[in-house]
DNA sequence: GCCCGATCATTTGCGCACGAATGATCGCGC
DNA sequence: GCGCGATCATTCGTGCGCAAATGATCGGGC
């Protein structure tokens, strides 16, 4: 049920048992870099996201990027498509296809814009405004759940680290 | 040059100008979130990866998931795919694409158990050994650079944090 | 000896992520 | 007015990431 469970249930092995080990290699450790560390913490924060957004809505397969990219339009009222992706970070190939699955599933629509034909402009449908709605609280649900391991100060220390070197 | 630029060297934009902004949806603010910064940071540590891996290596597309595979292939020796995968945190339909290119690049091979008819053991090649020991150096001076914005206790502290969450 | 649940690896299907190339459009400068 | 560089969106190719289903094999219990 809980997404990923194989991984990480299976994760503490015992370390490295090959005949030289940590030793090869000037004693670097996968585990220990940041770029490792950054990968589990983020799959583990998707996994969690998704099984709060599976029980809380009925949308099982709204991802946390999709809903970033809801919430986002919400909040503007009317953005052009690469804005959009600039605000979510996503280059324009990636905000495209998020884009099309939220216009399929009736969460956004387009329109042209006629004084800049180049451009699409998204805005929220009632359905998309209902869902965000919705969906925030289960958002905020899964950001507690991610944080639990932290005290109220490690948290803050957290976001404010990962800010400065994003 | 820089992958990812178009992204980040734009996306200082303007905060919510929508006529309610922030104020729908509770405030609830996407930036603000651990899931969007767990995802820029983790953006950010692979492009300067690469960054450092291509300028560094004459191997352009070794991504960090390749590195941090061969790495811990060249220390254990031997390994099977699924033990591989749980120590670098890949589940087995991934590690398998990673292995598959790994192996069709030269860097690993991979021997039949004959104790065992199941599994797949992998080992690494002169080849792979050598790129490891060449990539070791690049990939600390990637783990260097982004971390740069931060004093030696900050790293320390978001390292540790880090691994709480994971 | 045989069965049954566990493990190994693969495949399929979907969703990001991004570089690179394309074609339409815009707007500035002349 | 025209041209040319910038911007908008799309497409293609490749590489993760994971759920789910599949088929081979293993091992323990009987």
């Amino acid at each position: 049920m809980a997404p990923n469970q194989s991984i990480r249930s299976l994760a503490e092995l015992p370390a490295d048992q090959g005949s030289d080990a940590g030793c090869l290699l000037d004693g670097y450790t996968v585990e220990s870099q940041i770029g490792f560390l950054l990968r589990r913490a983020y799959q583990r924060q998707t996994a969690i996201w998704q099984g709060c957004m599976a029980e809380g809505i009925g949308e099982k397969e709204l991802t946390p990027r999709q809903f970033s990219a809801l919430v986002k339009v919400v909040q503007f009222g009317r953005v052009t498509q690469n804005q959009l992706g600039r605000t979510v970070a996503m280059d324009p190939a990636t905000i495209q296809g998020v884009v099309r699955r939220l216009v399929a599933r009736g969460l956004l629509a387009r329109a042209l814009d006629p004084m800049d034909r180049r451009t699409a402009v998204l805005s929220p449908t009632e359905a998309g405004i209902a869902l965000a709605r919705r969906g925030v609280a289960h958002a905020r649900r899964a950001t507690r759940q991610t944080l639990a391991p932290l005290s109220a100060d490690d948290r803050r220390m957290l976001l404010a680290l990962l800010a400065r070197i994003s």
